[in-house]
DNA sequence: ATGATTGTCTGACTTTAGTCAGATAAATTT
DNA sequence: AAATTTATCTGACTAAAGTCAGACAATCAT
């Protein structure tokens, strides 16, 4: 009864009698279940009905006769798409907007009660995201983001305070060549985002000069995200960005002694290592690749 | 979109998405969700009706209807109970049982499958065995085990794995003054496991030795289940039942450089610091308490 | 012994979810 | 222009879940 299936059962059981309920806070307001996942689903920007039952794995008739229910209660309005009038599109009222916005803090409510009765809510959190980003790794998605948006800075800052535990003397951004953020946008560069349902879990920089060579900057997966390959995308996502920008020759820095990983990483895809190309305190081995 | 509570919920939303469909393994047997709910709940022994009503939360009427339901197909079987003919309990005819246990390799394939698409399996268990203890916190249950039994083996398995890794030169059961399985079953001692849900938390010995001085042995936390106070109560029931074995004065010895959390719970909960009293070579402190 | 309480059952409901065979109208193909 | 396909809707169903008021027998309290 100890063993790991046993293990993954009493999670489930754990899980559903208590997140279950948490879910549940689609009810409570006094409408089916069907309804107000509908409705939901609008608030979230379904708007296409055939997306939208496609998102729900309704059947056309039951989708239509909830639509119209909530149409009745004046909540959703649906009209006909501009491009092609067979389809339809529904939005919220304004009735519908604070409908939608009731439920939204009804599951915020709910999950900060689970956070609250936890003692420590980092570690809580950490495996939360672990098992999130395990059940949806096939859905992580990489997104080119700004290097000064939300995502991003949430990534940068996340990785600054590994390197900081992982190097002996710490890490300070000033004292490393923090790369413009222009140079990571294209046209001159770009800058990836790994998300897995809304968090970030990843990032890696294209830092160009607008000439032939660029550089490879901020590869960070987050813990929670680790061994799903992660690292590899989007490598081989930069190198497909650099290509498509024109770029021919890519290089990075690292520091094998504290990222050892990383070293592997580069060593076995194909990148060569060279000589130090900058004076950075803290790399300790440069790479480069020829596209 | 990155702060606790839009974490928990993005956790929330891959659980019931993945985790969901998991637990509809009750579904996949042409019964109906309702009827496959009362043969588990029956099969995992809730033979009182009552209880059972009480478990599922079901309506008395509804519960009523699917008994005799599962009744017809011959999987269960129903009679009064012989204290109070009033009640009724239920079992699984041997066709139930065989029905029951199809249910539950369907519920563990779907777990292992789980399992087995994620690269860090120890992790991935780790995080749900946290999320699972911390979820039902309120659920972890004190029992008195056999120190031979098969969760008491595995916490001490668990418990001398942690001390190998945290003493500088690791742990050798066979070093220390190991106690005797008979010295830590009633009347001599007592074993105490802490269950939740199935799965072995904690642990703590009381041995004795036929007279008034006993000592504690081999308290242990899991780590998915530490910041719950679980030390705290464990060591409670160790005390109260080592008064009841009449015993008066408890002594413990601990190594206060790897487990400073154990030496600072004992410090804060009523025990005196006292002289070396046996020459294993593991401890650099030792308590005493009376009771 | 009587009345109240308890545990379960029955029958008559309602609501929700889900299915399916057309109907309708707009777009696409031929 | 006619035929076909597509996106949605309508109406007529069924199955499952859940509710409620009483019925009934056993037990408990006084």
């Amino acid at each position: 009864m100890i063993d790991a299936v046993s293990r993954v059962r009493r999670f489930n059981r754990a899980v559903t009698s208590e997140v279950g309920a948490l879910d549940s806070s689609f009810l409570g307001r006094g409408r089916p279940l069907g309804a107000a996942r509908v409705l939901n689903a609008i608030g979230r920007g379904l708007a296409d009905v055939g997306e939208l039952r496609a998102d729900l794995a309704l059947d056309s008739g039951l989708a239509s006769r909830l639509l119209r229910g909530l149409e009745e209660e004046g909540l959703v309005e649906t009209r006909p798409h501009p491009d092609d009038a067979r389809r339809r599109v529904a939005r919220l009222t304004p009735a519908g907007e604070r409908e939608y916005r009731a439920y939204e803090s009804l599951s915020d409510a709910q999950a900060e009660a689970i956070l609250a009765r936890h003692p420590d809510r980092a570690a809580l959190l950490a495996a939360m995201d672990l098992i999130a980003s395990a059940l949806g790794r096939d859905r992580i998605a990489l997104e080119e983001a700004d290097p000064r948006g939300a995502a991003a800075r949430w990534c940068l800052g996340e990785y600054y305070a590994e390197l900081g535990r992982r190097f002996e003397r710490g890490f300070d951004v000033a004292l490393s060549c923090d790369p413009q953020a222009d140079d990571m946008v294209r046209p001159r560069g770009t800058f990836l985002v790994a998300m897995s349902d809304g968090l970030p879990v990843g990032c890696a920089g294209l830092k160009g000069g607008g000439g032939a060579v660029a550089e490879v900057k901020r590869l960070w997966v987050a813990p929670a995200a680790r061994g799903l390959g992660l690292a590899k995308r989007l490598m081989a996502a930069v190198e497909s960005a650099a290509r498509s920008l024109g770029i021919e020759v890519l290089r990075l820095d690292t520091n094998g002694r504290a990222l050892p990983e990383a070293l592997a990483l580069y060593r076995r895809s194909g990148w060569v290592e060279i000589d130090r190309f900058n004076d950075d305190p803290y790399p300790d081995a440069f790479f480069e690749k020829r596209l």
